[in-house]
DNA sequence: ATCCTCCATGTAATCGTTTCCATGAACTCC
DNA sequence: GGAGTTCATGGAAACGATTACATGGAGGAT
């Protein structure tokens, strides 16, 4: 609120040094007997500077603690080397993991990363949007929470670069979309399951607001179709990405007259809920019900019994998406990238 | 590298908006037909301002899209609204989870939140605290990978204000730290195993360069003690708080001629790793080898057989340590907080 | 010896805000 | 009706860096 009382200083004095402040480049430049443009020539390595005069500045930068500030420079050169990051949900491993990949890819061109978590909600979303925006960071990865573009729209107009990430918002051209196409793996999946026995396939899916939420919705019905399996509606959940929601589907589904064999859940932590519900009925996986999931992680390993999952490249995703966008912020043209899922069979569905 | 061409530009003009670049504040004055310094003042809902005069500038912002330049604001201000979060390891699902309890918090006090993660690298923790540090972050979080202070002491000397959380350096009185005692339910866990009939009991430590790796094994030290249990050193191995370390020491502590009969993970990753060794040798638990982690999470239930762990208040921890150091922030004290840790006890060291 | 070139360095404008102070208009009060 | 108040607004100086341009000295060519 307060902000920093301005005072008049002395004009052409030794500027932000005074008192006990935090040391500035004036400050080096007074140590050093040099100007500020010589100490800004030798913090950027620029070669018209001669070697001792770029010792005596190195001197007098470690003599005085100098650490150059960001903001100013920021400001004059209108980059702040500062990517954005705007994940759905950072409890669920799947976006942690992505998360992990994008700053190691970033760090590696040089650029820091700004999380924010959407936690699922539009709204915590355009905040976190609006405000990587006015930081002004150089470029925005986003892995939209539902399909509404207004954010998008507002993006697009400051004309910041933009890459999606898993997740996208269909009608936007512009927008390179950094993906992993889970189809072929999910007709695996129901190839598998079906040669194991399961004829009555029920799927919790993800908003049907997200395209991740549909996508993986209609390879499941194609693939039941291609295998002759009827597609009762009522085999079909609407979830939210999260643990709870899994966890109310698979009550509703085995609350029905004729319960489903196996249930596929549209990522890991709606599994993670299916389970919790299952184990509370005492009922086991694979005999009474099989389990599947998309997005594999680590303890998939190790739960009662191990989980068959779907794989995604989640390293290779966060990679690519960060080239994409540092490519159009460097102002070359970025190309989409599609990877390709695996599926990862465990005993969850049957031997 | 190149950076945007300074042109001279009409002095007195138009300033920033000239072409089709973004709307600055001068573009939106020249709308509203008032002064920057209006309309500054309403965007800092400074109550100097007629309405009317509140309502045009409203509307020449929406008119042009205006989005306040934060970086231009930071400098003058010199606050940036930010706070630094470094954390060991982002994989791990209680920096997971005590990340987004931070970030939750922060947002509720109007900062955003940086995230670094240092990956249990020393090296990579200096290079995100400097980061941190020429980027302004008003205040840093940190949970050190290793005891050494250089890093801390740059900090201390910059004058930014700052908190560690779960982990800590010995000898920094200023620093409030903020954590929790894991020492009673370490004792009570240790109870629990001796009371189930296991008397071979070892430890997989964390690094002892860090305070938690020392606490833990101490605690687990003193209660093996108090009741009477031998401590030899080959029942104690030292992992990196990571899943491949945890695997190593448990081969270790298996090819022992008299292997422990159970086993203790001072983190949840560890833990993950000693279970991916059991399960290769096809030994089962808790009938062959009791096991029990540090931090509990989500999955320990699902896992064959559910595991026993000490579950922090993780978020509790997160919305501490960001009071703390916004208090410190707005110049306000800040005291240490201990929280303490609870013994979730399920199947896995027994009925 | 003179002029030209090149190189190292300094001067000052600039980035987009915030905020101190000055200014002038509209009131109030006697 | 004049003097003092209050109030809304504008002008201009910062914040700390980068960088175009000016400057002056050394060295080379003639």
């Amino acid at each position: 609120m307060a902000g920093r009382p301005v005072t008049p200083g002395t004009p052409g004095g030794t500027g932000s040094s005074g008192g006990g402040g935090v040391a500035g480049i004036k400050d080096v430049a007074a140590e050093a007997r040099v100007s500020v443009a010589t100490v800004s020539r030798v913090l950027n390595g620029n070669p018209a500077v001669r070697p001792d005069t770029r010792d005596r500045v190195h001197r007098a930068i470690t003599a005085l603690g100098y650490r150059p500030n960001g903001v100013a420079r920021s400001l004059r050169t209108d980059q702040t080397r500062t990517l954005g990051l705007v994940i759905s949900d950072v409890l669920n491993p799947f976006f942690t993991a992505l998360a992990r990949a994008v700053e190691d890819e970033a760090r590696a061109h040089g650029y820091s990363v700004v999380f924010g978590n959407a936690d699922e909600q539009p709204a915590l979303e355009d905040h976190h949007v609006r405000t990587l925006l006015e930081r002004r960071v150089d470029g925005l990865l986003l892995s939209p929470t539902d399909d509404n573009a207004s954010q998008v729209a507002e993006v697009a107009r400051s004309g910041v670069p933009m890459v999606f990430v898993d997740r996208w918002i269909p009608g936007c051209p512009d927008v390179p979309v950094v993906r992993t196409d889970g189809r072929a793996a999910i007709a695996a999946l129901v190839g598998h399951l079906h040669a194991l026995g399961h004829r009555r396939l029920a799927v919790i899916t993800g908003p049907s607001t997200t395209t991740t939420g549909n996508e993986r919705l209609d390879a499941f019905l194609d693939a039941l179709d291609a295998h002759g399996l009827p597609t009762p509606g009522h085999y079909r959940q609407e979830g939210d990405f999260r643990a709870e929601s899994g966890r109310l589907a698979t009550a509703r589904f085995l609350d029905l007259p004729d319960p489903p064999d196996a249930v596929f859940a549209t990522d890991n932590l709606m599994a993670l809920g299916a389970m919790d519900e299952i184990r509370s009925r005492a009922l086991r996986v694979p005999e009474d019900i099989a389990l599947a999931a998309f997005d594999d992680i680590p303890w998939f390993l190790h739960t009662d019994p191990p989980l068959t999952a779907i794989a995604q490249p989640t390293e290779e995703l966060g990679h690519s998406a960060v080239r994409a966008l540092v490519s159009l912020i460097e102002g070359r043209p970025a190309r989409s990238v599609t990877l390709t899922a695996d599926l990862v069979p465990r005993r969850s569905c049957g031997e």
